[in-house]
DNA sequence: ACAGACAAGTTGTATATACAGGTTAAATTA
DNA sequence: TAATTTAACCTGTATATACAACTTGTCTGT
């Protein structure tokens, strides 16, 4: 087993810096980001590569360019973004989403029932599952059940979950960060167990959601149901 | 007013081409497309030129690259693909949806009640309503309300929108493409005149979209609310 | 005072090139 | 024959450069 260095890309770099930078509020909405040429002699990297690094802020939505002007900083999304590649913890308002585990990480067999075929190179591992509730200021809006391949995951299931980002820990612990993926959606009515965790009368509607995690692991992927109450709130995404 | 020819660039046209070659299954799912080297050679472009290309279609799902490999072609996506910034047309099953004409298109006042803000630059104009049920084998899923700003559209409201995308009737005679939006979801019960339209039982669980779409006319947006029955089929789109 | 030309600054498009690092299959060696 | 090395090919990252197209503010001439 060779060691990880896994070396982050310049223009990475200059992303994240940027992307922190205007979560951070140091770029307000409406704000004009450097140009192109001010980051490139700030950065010591030519113009093709800083405009690799507004390219993905602009794919995220927090800039839009316009030509002859510059990078525009945009406002933040409202509403609890999970339609997009941020983790659930991340997109939502600072400091009012809290998390609760209610089944702790465990090995199981792969579940028959996901949405998405798992691929014969994941099920020849175990799996482990774990299952957490959401809230926004003490309501419970959300309940989600994950499925990790249990591959090179050493004391995955001894972690704490509660109030944190599995986007966050798989990141920092394991050098797994999520590249993209995809996503149904159907309208169903609560029921049984849901209902409770929810705090929900049963046959109102809610929303199901079930998710496929592409990784920085090639052939890694991890699966996320997700049911969400949305009579106070709704999910929000980038087209 | 001045001609517009809106000159198409290079690594576009390629785009274009590529992604036509792709639906129309020139290359199959699974197939490695040509090399970046061959396709500089082939479209007489370089490397970079193409690779932009090619950031695109992976953008959109419909290849993902492989360091030593190339460009694997995906699997089309299967389900309602209206999540992503494709229109509903061009991104289901070829040949089963079919689009019903509820209210022609017809000049309105702007409705106060839209999930998303008018810019008060559309505001001074008129807005254009229309409103389509589309279906499945026969069978209603979705109802959609449209509302476009009023500006530069000469006789849209003479056209059949019949079994016609939206977005080709734009791009076609207004030159009007979608470059992005944001969308917001919830889950409802049907009722009234949704549940008539989508043949359904007052009470059952529909999902509720409100999409404001971006273009490459600046500051030109237009919006979409959309009701959608998924008992049978379910929305889906990339992360 | 006003209109128009101009200059400066910005992003968009495109070329040309180089090397790093991953993958595969053929060639070589033990 | 089997294991190892090598070569060929692929995408990823990065530099350096040039010109086009758009926006804004300034300068100039009337």
């Amino acid at each position: 087993m060779s060691h990880i260095v896994e070396a982050i890309p310049r223009y990475r770099k200059v992303y994240l810096e940027l992307k922190e930078q205007i979560t951070a509020g140091v770029f307000q909405p409406g704000d004009i980001l450097p140009s192109e040429q001010a980051l490139s002699t700030q950065y010591e990297l030519t113009r093709p590569t800083i405009r690799q690094s507004l390219s993905e802020l602009v794919r995220e939505g927090l800039i839009v360019k316009q030509k002859g002007i510059g990078s525009i900083v945009q406002k933040p999304k409202t509403g609890i973004g999970i339609l997009n590649i941020r983790g659930t913890t991340a997109s939502s308002p600072t400091g009012t989403l809290t998390t609760e585990v209610i089944d702790a990480p465990e090995l199981i067999d792969w579940p028959t029932d996901l949405a998405f075929e798992v691929p014969a190179a994941l099920r020849q591992f175990g799996c482990i599952r774990l299952s957490r509730l959401r809230s926004l200021y003490q309501v419970p809006v959300f309940y989600e059940e994950t499925y990790l391949p249990n591959i090179n995951l050493p004391r995955f299931t001894q972690r704490s979950f509660t109030n944190k980002s599995l986007f966050g820990i798989l990141s920092k612990h394991y050098d797994i960060s999520v590249t993209g993926g995809e996503q149904r959606i159907r309208s169903i009515v609560a029921r049984g167990r849901i209902c409770d965790l929810l705090n929900l009368s049963s046959g109102l509607p809610i929303l199901h959601l079930d998710k496929k995690y592409d990784t920085n692991r090639s052939q890694y992927h991890f699966f996320t149901t997700l049911w969400c109450n949305t009579k106070d709130y709704y999910l929000e995404g980038a087209l």
